[in-house]
DNA sequence: ATGTCAATTCGTCAGGTGACGAAATAAAGG
DNA sequence: CCTTTATTTCGTCACCTGACGAATTGACAT
């Protein structure tokens, strides 16, 4: 009940990039890979958002060999977490961004984060992170500079 | 349920000064000048917070001969105002600083917008902002940069 | 143990934010 | 009309924040 940890919770909601990722994580716990080729920003940039959306108390992360997925959660020591999170459930559902990234996490969830990995952590058409040669010439991907 | 609108509401609230001035508006409408005597902030400082509660519809102005009063809204098109001053109502009640403001806002109101206004818009023993001759010596009220 | 690779941390930079004091604005009253 | 004065707006400054790329970390596979 003190302002702390309820500044934590509203200031990480405040941000657009981070509600994107809360929004996502809806559908279901994500690979940190995927998250970063939905939203399409540097994985510096994500994994940032992710601390600080995790010190929160917004969500928690699960790691599975190589990977980290990261689900919401609110159900820690912070009590603003869980009833923002409640609220968001109901809240911009109909926002043209936040219907085209859940478009996009469909198809990150089917690709899943081996494939999204291998192809630079973004969706295909989507630029890439890591510019890897690649066997085969993809046409359309890579975009340096 | 755009983005726009919500992202007005969260930072706004996000702000720890700002949550003050609606933790105290919770009791009631109140002069520029109290919530300023409260606060103990420079005014055009509380004017730019009451500017941005005010855009994003937590707060309603009413002017009253030289005052203005605001109190809290939440009934306006922003569909997040009112949940999120739902929220508040049941937070924040034990943080200290809130408690304290709360005592503050008492006794402004005990006083009215004419004697603290007339006191350099600050609570007895506060700093004023207008520092008046004032006719009478203040003992430890006026406190030159 | 060593290389690989997903993820995090570090260093940097532009832009946003909150604070202040000074100046401008607008309503009340002589 | 002209002064007074409560409030807002303007200009400035230090600090925070979000973005990036580069370097580092740490788990996995060999």
């Amino acid at each position: 009940m003190s302002l702390r940890p309820y500044e934590d919770v509203m200031k990480a909601v405040a941000d657009p990039t981070r509600v994107r990722i809360l929004k996502i994580l809806e559908g279901g716990e994500l690979c940190v890979c995927q998250i970063i080729a939905v939203i399409a920003l540097g994985q510096s940039t994500i994994s940032k958002h992710l601390f600080l959306l995790r010190s929160a108390g917004l969500i928690k992360d699960r790691r599975d060999k190589k990977w980290v997925h990261y689900s919401l959660d609110g159900k820690g020591g912070n009590p603003y977490a869980g009833t923002m999170l409640r609220n968001l459930r109901k809240w911009l559902n109909d926002d043209p961004l936040v219907r085209k990234d859940r478009e996009r996490t469909t198809l990150a969830r089917n690709l899943g984060p081996v494939a999204i990995c291998e192809g630079g952590m973004a969706l295909p058409g989507g630029k890439t992170v890591r510019c890897r040669p690649a066997s085969g010439g993809e046409a359309s991907a890579a975009r340096p500079g």
